[in-house]
DNA sequence: GGCTATTGGTGACAATATCGCACCGTCGAT
DNA sequence: ATCGACGGTGCGATATTGTCACCAATAGCC
C-alpha cells in the first residue's frame, strides 16, 4: 500500500451521512496517525479534493471534483449514454430503473429513473449497493472473474438487512453461478422487505462488467410471470446499452440473451 | 511537496484537448521517472480516479469523480444554489452569465447560462478563465489576497492572447487595485477579440472569493452604458448569490455595491 | 470559576517507501 | 529487419513517511 493509496482511501470515509470529518474522527476511522492524516489531508486539500470549514476545522469534499467529474463527462459520456436506455425501460415496464456504477471497491446507484406509476420504488441518487443483498450487486459478482467476486464479498458473514438476507458468502457464490447461467440476477427481499428487483450486466470494452442495470418493483406487481419479463427485458436493455457505449459483450452472454427472447 | 501531491498534480495533465495520457506522456509532461509515474497511477487507478483503456493502454479520468462529486453536491449544494442567480442575471440583462469556481490553482467556468438572443457569447462548461485575461480572472485577482494575486499570476510575461491581452504581472495587479475599488472587474477582448466582459466576487464564509460571476455581452452591445449597467447589476447578484450559499460578504465590499446602486 | 478530556496541530528521529537509473519485451513505422 | 518509442520491471541510494511526545485551544462539566 502506497502512500498515496492511504491518502486516497481517506476520502472512502466521507458519504452522504458523514459529509465532514475532522482530524481526529479521520485517525480513528482510518487507523492512521494524527499527523500521517494531517500530512495527507494537506496534500487533499491543495489538490481541491477536500476544503477545511475555517470554524469547524472539520473536512469536507472539495471542489475539485465538480471539475474533474464534468471533465471525464465530457470525454467519455457514460452517463449520457446509458441514461436513455434506463429510462425507456422504465417507461416500458413501469417500474423503477437505476444503473449500478462499480468504482474503487463499490456498487452506487449512478443513474435513476424512476418508475411513472405512484406506487413504486424509490431508489436515492448515489445509494451504496451491498454486493450480496441486492440484484444489482449479485448481478455484479455473478458476471465477474469468481476471484475477484470473493474478494469483494470478503470472509464473512455478511451484514444482514433483514430475513432474507444471505449472510453467507458460499450461499452467494452458489446463487451467482445460477444467475451467470440464467444471464440476470434476482433478489427478493434481500435489502428492501418489499421490494424484488432483477439485474442485467453492463460490459466495458474488454468485456468485463463494469455497472449493472436494474428493475425493482413493489413486492405487490412482482409475481413470477411479471419477474421473468422484467429480466428478458432488462437483459436487452443492458446489451443495448452496453453496445451503445462501445462495450464488447461476450458472445456466450449474447446467446443466453437471444435463447431468453426466444422462449417468450 | 509530499508524494501524494505528486500524484494528485498528474491529474491536472489532463483536459478537454487531452483526455487521454499515456505513460511516458505522463513522464515527459510532469518531469516525474517513469517508473514513478508508473506508481501513482497505480494508485489513482486502485482509487477509481484513472482508469485504463485495455486496448491503447492509455489512462483516462475514472469513475470515482461521478461518486464523488455527487455525494459533494448532495452536501454542499454548491451549484444548486449559484445557478438560480446566473439565470435570473442571464434573463435580466440578455447576455450570457457564467461563474467561474476557483480550485486548485485554476478558475474554470462551473456554471453557464447562455443569453437568450440569437447574438451571443458562448462559453463552454468547464472553459479555463486565465486570471489575466478574463474578466471572471481578473475580478478572482483583485479581491483575493495580493500576495495570492501575485503567486497565481506568476513571473510573467503572460501568455497573450491577442493585442489587447495584458502580459506583464505588474499592470495586471494595477488594473486589479482599480477593480477592487470599483466593485467589479472589466475586461475588453482580452482574451476573445469580439467580447466586452464585467466581473464580480463571489465570497465563501471565511470572506474569501472563491468564485466569479461573470456577464459577457458582443462588442456591438457593449457600449458604456450599458457595461456600467451591467457591472452594477452583476455586482448586486453575486452578492446575493454569497449569502443564499451563507457565504460573508465584507462590509466594505457590501457598502461599494451600495453606494453603485444609489449612483444609478 | 476551574477542572478534565478532547480537539487540531507541530517537531524530530528512526524506519521505510520512493526516486532514478538501467534494463526488458513488444509494438508500429520505415 | 531495424529502429525508436512504448509500457513496464528491479534495485540500491536517498528522501519521505510513521510514530511518539508535546502544545495550545476549546468544550463539557461540576
Amino acid at each position: 500500500m502506497t502512500t498515496v493509496d492511504k491518502a486516497l482511501s481517506l476520502l472512502e470515509y466521507f458519504s452522504d451521512l458523514r459529509p465532514e470529518i475532522g482530524l481526529s474522527e479521520f485517525a480513528r476511522l482510518s487507523g492512521f496517525d494524527k499527523s500521517a492524516a494531517l500530512r495527507m489531508l494537506g496534500a487533499l486539500v491543495r489538490a481541491g479534493f477536500v476544503e477545511q470549514d475555517a470554524h469547524s476545522r472539520k473536512y469536507r469534499l472539495g471542489r475539485s471534483f465538480l471539475r474533474f467529474a464534468r471533465m471525464r463527462e465530457e470525454a467519455f459520456p457514460m452517463t449520457q449514454v446509458l441514461r436513455p436506455f434506463a429510462e425507456r425501460i422504465a417507461v416500458q415496464t413501469g417500474e423503477t430503473c437505476h444503473i449500478g456504477v462499480f468504482s474503487a471497491g463499490t456498487l452506487a446507484a449512478g443513474i435513476v429513473v424512476l418508475s411513472p406509476q405512484s406506487n413504486r420504488v424509490h431508489v436515492a441518487q448515489g445509494l451504496n449497493l451491498p454486493f450480496h443483498a441486492t440484484a444489482s450487486g449479485l448481478c455484479f459478482l455473478a458476471f465477474s472473474e469468481p476471484d475477484e467476486a470473493r474478494r469483494l464479498l470478503g470472509e464473512g458473514p455478511l451484514e444482514r438487512y433483514n430475513d432474507a438476507t444471505m449472510t453467507d458468502p458460499k450461499q452467494v457464490l452458489s446463487e451467482c453461478e445460477r444467475f451467470r447461467a440464467q444471464g440476470f440476477s434476482l433478489s427478493a427481499a434481500n435489502f428492501d422487505p418489499d421490494v424484488k428487483s432483477v439485474a442485467a450486466p453492463i460490459f466495458d470494452a474488454e468485456g468485463r462488467v463494469f455497472a449493472t442495470m436494474a428493475l425493482a418493483a413493489p413486492m405487490i406487481r412482482a409475481h413470477d410471470s411479471a419477474t421473468i419479463e422484467n429480466g428478458r427485458l432488462v437483459c436487452a436493455a443492458a446489451m443495448e446499452a452496453t453496445r451503445a457505449f462501445a462495450g464488447d459483450v461476450p458472445g456466450w452472454y449474447a446467446q443466453i440473451v437471444t435463447s431468453l427472447d426466444k422462449a417468450a
